[in-house]
DNA sequence: ATATATTTTGCAACAATGTTGCATTGTTAT
DNA sequence: ATAACAATGCAACATTGTTGCAAAATATAT
């Protein structure tokens, strides 16, 4: 596993840091979505606020991680598969939000539909955010 | 129109002020959705940002409007057709947004299909956020 | 292995966003 | 008109996110 995270930092051209192998780390041991808040509080003071937001920002750019819609205007961070591409990511989401214990699942396996949009409108990017009560909860 | 947010604002038992009538009257102006800052600068020093903040606060409680999953995280708001209930409102949306002019759209008439999830979980709400370039863009 | 170039980090300062308590003002009901 | 109630503005504060720059760590070339 820890081999994985350094090889997925060199892939993507990153100095591998004590910072982004931790950071990388909380994803992978986490079921669900992170918050820049909740990998804080992992982190203890070992870092840096200003080094976990830009570790963050730098993961997005390369398509290691990317952030997820949420009704309730949080930003989560989710890892992305291995077919993620970098920059402009044509690649749909699923994501579910519970709302009794706050987890956000990222729901690979499960396809976005394709939605018929007004005329005009071209559709790059589909997420949909689903919401209700997670396996756990119900 | 004008009459229209006064029972709007009846019906849901608010007291009639001027913030809230002339806050509910930019949401039926604007075509797209709106965020506190949109607000704030088009009420100019008229309000505390206090008091709008505290107004859309109870706008979504009353089920008068509805915050929108973005993928960039910012909070924005749009007005809820009539059938929007208040509360845990079992309502689904599509939203549009422009890469291009930022633009986010409610469209109400596009049903969010329905899809399968893992077995124990339950989904209450499905908002769909579409992203690309809106028909001004294009 | 060492020196040099490059990248990343931590710190400080700042900007933006959101929240809370309380006295004052405005709205509603009697 | 008056009393009861609700909403506003102000101040102070908490949280979240951003930027510049010197110091430290990492990568590259010798």
């Amino acid at each position: 596993m820890h081999e994985r995270i350094v090889d997925l930092l060199k892939k993507n051209h990153l100095s591998i840091t004590e910072s982004r192998k931790k950071i990388l780390s909380h994803f992978f041991d986490a079921n669900g979505a992170l918050a820049h808040a909740d990998i804080e509080q992992k982190s203890g003071t070992e870092f840096d606020r200003v080094t976990i937001y830009r570790t963050l920002q730098t993961f997005v750019e390369k398509g290691i991680i990317h952030t997820i819609p949420t009704t309730d205007n949080s930003v989560r961070y989710a890892l992305c598969k291995d077919e993620c591409s970098a920059g402009h990511h044509h690649d749909d989401h699923v994501h579910f939000m519970c709302d009794e214990c706050g987890t956000t699942y990222c729901l690979d396996h499960v396809t976005v539909p394709k939605v018929a949009l007004p005329d005009g409108f071209k559709a790059m990017q589909n997420d949909l955010v689903v919401s209700g009560l997670c396996n756990k909860c119900s």
